[in-house]
DNA sequence: CTAGGGTTAG
């Protein structure tokens, strides 16, 4: 209640109206809600609270809009009060935009509670609760509820893959678009058809897992479905052929989109796609004719030509870029371009520079920047720097596990075989896991994962034997293992014997037992390739004149004819 | 037809 004084008494207003049913919109309210909805200006909340001041009552049309757009809890919190004020709080519309609301906020516990406090929940309310799920990386629990569902769309199966995909689980969102599809071949009425936002997460499952044959059967399911590839989806698709390891297809793609319809992202997209496959000319000509287009780089940009410098050793562009970034494009460095630079020098060698950068950014130095001026400095065998690097990186993050491998590597290189053994002990101790190495490859459609020295696989005994004879075959031709990346201490024969069951090299053979001479081979690996596989590797290629290429955690290797489109320089 | 659930690059 609110008073104001006239001559005569104090009369009362009521805030709201007893006797006026609530929920049926009025001329006055409609023209605020517009006002809410419209994008321009002031933000949604702001222009609710105006309407409130003129005491204009807020109908069932009001919060849908408002809700989701708050991200600050204690907000969140009094404007569901205001959802029960006005006897809102039980209707659908509302009801599932303050999930939505509570999922913004990353309030799982009140999105829930919400929820369960609705008698009968529709599709969008399972779907605003399963995001929100999925948003806190619950994906199990958010699953659980997308099977209790009766009535699932496309909204909601687009959720559940998106979810999966942000969760890391990309083979179970795979699955899931395969069982979408297959609800229309079953008849039964049920068929949903998947529209651009499943596509677009399913081709961001196929690029995480580097998928090729799923991701270009998506394409072309695109394209029988006769849906048009805008900026979006081609963005997607560029993305996926890039990280896929076909970039000429990735080029294909970006080539259709309309010239006036390429956005930042599209451009930004293509010159990753160049960088990581070490492609860095046509990565520059790219960003050329990027500005000559008149789009504006941004952050993102910066970070594909700045990797494309570093893989391409030009340190002296890279220098370059990173000023014009900052005063012809005003892009303000985040820490990947800084750690871009670092890796820059630290590359080249120019480990003082490197130390210049780390000294000199703004922000602390995280991991990826002590991990990039660790991997320089032992490239260059600056071992001082190597140790400060290390006790950064562990003071950082204890368990990080890729920081004991590190150090183990260095100590290993220096032949402080009881440093190794001392750090495996630590790392026992400290129940922290290495990582183990893992390969996939796809054959026919299915793919196939293989671990270090892996033995589960139903064909293990012929993947061994035909990795003996591959092995064999590159002894004869001079290979001789390179161990001084070993982790373990062990005898030399020991090392050896650990290399090559390496899973990149288990999932190799996998693939000479597989398909037919001259098939090029794709291997996608989560660690950065070894010394010793890149030497094996580039024999094979020459030895069988196979095309390999393999993706690690960094970059592209494309090899051919016994040489590395690396050029042994990663 | 004033309304709810989800979007592409690092």
């Amino acid at each position: 209640m609110r008073g104001f004084i006239t001559k005569k008494a104090t009369i009362l207003i009521p805030w709201t109206h007893p006797t006026l049913n609530l929920r049926h919109p009025t001329l006055e309210s409609f023209v605020w809600n517009n006002l809410i909805r419209s994008t321009t200006l002031q933000p949604p909340l702001s222009i609710y609270l105006r309407m409130r001041r003129h005491a204009v009552v807020p109908d069932l049309h009001t919060f849908p809009f408002l809700l989701p757009s708050l991200t600050h809890l204690p907000l969140a919190h009094s404007l569901h009060a205001h959802t029960f004020l006005f006897g809102l709080h039980t209707h659908p519309f509302t009801q599932t935009s303050l999930i939505a609301m509570y999922s913004s906020c990353g309030c799982l516990n009140s999105a829930r509670q919400v929820f369960d406090e609705i008698t009968l929940p529709d599709t969008p309310s399972y779907t605003a609760v399963i995001h929100a799920y999925c948003k806190g990386g619950m994906v199990d629990i958010a699953r659980r509820m997308f099977d209790q569902m009766t009535d699932k769309n496309v909204l909601s199966y687009s959720c559940m893959i998106n979810g999966y995909v942000k969760c890391g689980e990309h083979a179970a969102a795979l699955g899931l678009f395969r069982n979408l599809l297959a609800l229309e071949g079953s008849g039964a009425g049920s068929e949903i058809k998947p529209n651009e936002f499943t596509f677009s997460a399913v081709l961001s499952a196929c690029a995480k897992l580097g998928a090729l044959q799923h991701g270009k059967w998506v394409h072309a399911y695109i394209g029988r479905c006769g849906m048009r590839i805008d900026v979006v989806l081609g963005t997607a698709l560029i993305d996926m052929y890039g990280k896929c390891g076909d970039v000429e297809r990735a080029r294909c793609v970006f080539d259709e989109i309309g010239r006036d319809e390429k956005d930042v992202m599209a451009w930004s997209a293509m010159i990753c796609a160049f960088a990581m496959h070490g492609r860095t000319e046509e990565c520059l000509e790219m960003f050329g004719r990027m500005v000559d287009d008149g789009v504006s780089p941004n952050a993102v940009t910066f970070v594909g030509i700045l990797c494309a410098c570093v893989h391409g050793g030009l340190v002296r562009e890279g220098d370059e870029f990173f000023k014009r970034m900052v005063t012809e494009y005003s892009v303000r460095p985040l820490i990947q371009h800084y750690g871009c630079m670092v890796d820059l020098y630290g590359r080249a060698g120019r480990i003082d520079d490197a130390w210049n950068v780390v000294k000199s950014m703004p922000m602390e130095p995280d991991v990826m920047i002590w991990g990039a001026l660790l991997s320089g400095a032992r490239m260059h065998g600056d071992i001082e720097t190597c140790e400060v690097s290390i006790k950064k990186l562990l003071e950082l993050d204890p368990s990080n596990s890729g920081a004991y491998v590190l150090l183990s590597n260095v100590n290993a290189k220096l032949g402080r075989w009881r440093e190794v053994r001392h750090l495996r002990e630590l790392m026992e101790a400290r129940g922290i896991k290495k990582v183990p190495g893992c390969s996939l490859v796809e054959i026919d459609g299915v793919l196939h994962e293989f671990f270090v020295g892996d033995d589960s696989h139903p064909e293990t005994q012929d993947i061994y034997r035909m990795l003996d004879e591959i092995m064999k075959r590159l002894k004869r031709q001079g290979y001789v293992g390179d161990t001084s990346e070993v982790l373990l201490d062990l005898d030399e024969e020991g090392k050896e014997s650990a290399l090559s069951l390496h899973s990149e090299k288990l999932a190799i053979a996998y693939c000479f037992l597989k398909t037919g001479p001259g098939t090029t081979i794709r291997i996608v690996k989560n660690l950065r390739i070894c010394k010793d596989c890149h030497v094996a590797i580039k024999m094979m290629s020459r030895e069988f004149n196979r095309e390999i290429i393999v993706r690690d955690c960094n970059r592209f290797h494309h090899f051919k004819n016994g040489v590395c489109s690396c050029k042994d320089y990663w």
